[in-house]
DNA sequence: CACGTTTTTGAATTACCCTTCAACTCGCTG
DNA sequence: CAGCGAGTTGAAGGGTAATTCAAAAACGTG
């Protein structure tokens, strides 16, 4: 039998092990033995904890969300040259490479997000709270005089959040061509007619 | 009884029953019962057309992508000038709104893709036809001098197509401030550092 | 260390969906 | 207009997953 753990305890492999299943089947092809496998318990010890199965996929859809912000502003946090910051956050977003767990499971979203109005508030409040996070970046360059921006933060952070995205999914289709450091480059090309600063480090 | 249909008559029909079974329940959530309700059939003629569901799911897939991609190039075919062909090129690659099928649809492949090989191969070769189809528009325009391009065509073309990929998603996701008409405007700011041209029409 | 509570199991039940197939219907053709 | 082949139905079956629940196990506590 399973070691017995606490309640918190045990919710919290129950996140993650839907996390993980999510990613194996998708959203709206996961099932409740899938998650009972990848928390190495039983679906009955699943259900104990979470009586609806939909309520487990937000909260691990919500906390692979707040993971992967996160842990992009600290990341940043390591850097003060608005130059550098830029940089390193367009690489934060994106995946590692076609398996990237944490990409993977945004990118399940894209789609569920059309129909299931909990998971597009959580992908348009994600996308927002990356925006602030470009926009404070590029407001300081520009205050500090080291970027010229070429229209207002908001438009160029709101274009360079969408290109990340958008490469991440190029990224976990397996593009022949396009990877992570092929998708840096060009938004980077973006980042640099935007910004005025020509971001080599 | 549902009135009898020849064989290539009813699998069209299927094709587009299958469509809209998928934006409405996912490529992972659909089932042979939701396809023959949107056809009106039983699920036995469903399954007498096409004896494997995941291979109606794939040709619809496909037809939609098709679908999307002719329109596009056949917009673009009313118009010569390269500036108004880079504009009306930007707008129809956007959803018309949030319930936009044929975005709908598209978007529903960005999950799947990763897990999906076959889906994976559709969504890059979709994504790499319509890269084509920027480039070709860009080379014109900077032939004839009304472009100069900030940065390489393909470089160029490539983003462009994922901005329009990512506004896609924010716009079925329902963004409470970006629509068509904001998605449109934002990728034309990127548009106009990147040919160096107003692109007011 | 025994008792009560919480967690987990495993089996039984239920619900759902795919699959098969014999019967039926329709439209065509001779 | 009879007969044939293609398309469709509806019901029966088989399998799989969700759900329920009594019993067992693990843990904390007194």
């Amino acid at each position: 039998m399973a070691k017995r753990k606490s309640r918190s305890d045990r919710r919290l492999d129950l996140i993650e092990a839907a996390r993980k299943a999510i990613v194996r089947h998708g959203v709206d092809g996961v099932q409740l033995s899938h998650v009972a496998e990848e928390a190495g318990l039983t679906s009955g010890a699943v259900l104990y904890h979470y009586p609806d199965l939909t309520e487990l996929l937000v909260e691990a859809q919500h906390a692979g969300m707040e993971r992967f912000y996160e842990q992009r502003v600290r990341r940043l946090a390591d850097f003060t040259d608005p130059a550098e910051k830029l940089v390193v956050t367009i690489r934060s977003g994106l995946p590692t490479g076609p398996l990237d767990p944490d990409v993977r499971l945004l990118n399940e979203l894209g789609g569920a997000a059309g129909r299931n109005r909990v998971y597009g508030v959580l992908l348009t409040s994600l996308y927002d709270r990356q925006v602030s996070m470009y926009q404070a970046i590029l407001d300081t360059g520009a205050a500090l005089g080291v970027f010229r921006l070429s229209s207002d933060s908001l438009t160029i952070a709101r274009n360079l959040v969408a290109l990340e995205d958008a490469y991440g999914y190029r990224i976990t289709a397996r593009h022949p061509v396009i990877g992570p450091d092929e998708a840096v480059e060009l938004i980077l090309s973006y980042a640099r007619v935007a910004t005025g600063h020509d971001l080599t480090l």
